[in-house]
DNA sequence: ACACTTGTAATAGCAACCATTACAAATCAA
DNA sequence: TTGATTTGTAATGGTTGCTATTACAAGTGT
């Protein structure tokens, strides 16, 4: 399963709202800017505001940072878009009678929720300002 | 996305041939075990196969470790399920007229090959020896 | 020969994701 | 105040990927 390119979506409205603070950047025009549907895009906004990360006003044009870039890593994002609490799944139903259906579960979740942290830590480490950043440098040879 | 639980069902099947090192496992057995269809499990049989992590033989029951499973991480057996190249998806066709859309992939790219790598580095680090004995230490209160 | 098993194709059901249309509610400019 | 614009959200449809299931050819072993 792969992890759903709203996630990339949200990095980019974010990157967005940091390239260009002073204007009130709208739907249509993020999503221009994407390349996908307007919708898609105030569905992001909507759960990059939920998770407190931007602040919005219904009928007025813009989305704002709640909170300079700075201050929200790539991870905030991630569980912003709050894609899947579990990276990994389980199978549902092993056989409790079988020695190794009865304790592969646990097993699995030992090894399953390290690396998923592993993952999350490395996500944690980048602010969306480095991105921004990282933006502006590659548009400046 | 979620990974599918079809990497959980190759880590079941590995450590029931290494439980039961001396018994040919039929599909259907190890189905039984798992709680999934037969056919799923001879599908993911087919790609533990395919990535030579075991040998079968087709009519005759069983399949076979194709080296010791203290020489199989669990790296190895998600690589052999081949759920997907990436982990993380990027959007497909920002804008190269706008300053972001035409930086942001190779921004996204960064972070997101490094958290992958993080994920697979944690994978590596446990044998599927690790995880039987693991399972069999649980079993044994 | 006959029962059993593997390997594989085909089909269906289901869930998640994105695109798109539609529209109420709020804002803002004339 | 009126009308155009924008946000927020619901509803629908197409697509894709995963699992379950049926079916059957090909190989094995007694």
């Amino acid at each position: 399963m792969r992890i759903a390119s709203r996630f990339a979506i949200a990095v980019h409205i974010l990157s967005l709202l940091g390239t260009f603070p002073e204007e009130s950047l709208t739907s249509d025009w993020m999503a221009s800017s994407i390349g996908v549907n307007a919708v898609i895009v105030r569905n992001v906004i909507g759960m990059l505001r939920r998770a407190g990360l931007v602040t919005t006003q219904q009928g007025a044009a813009g989305a704002f940072l709640a909170r300079p870039l700075q201050q929200i890593t790539v991870l905030d994002v991630y569980r912003a878009i709050g894609m899947e609490d579990d990276l990994f799944t389980l199978h549902q139903s092993p056989n409790p009678n079988c020695p190794v259906g009865r304790n592969i579960q646990r097993a699995l979740g030992t090894v399953f929720t390290k690396a998923q942290q592993e993952m999350e830590a490395q996500l944690a480490k980048t602010t969306m300002a480095q991105i921004v950043r990282e933006i502006k440098a590659a548009d400046k040879p």
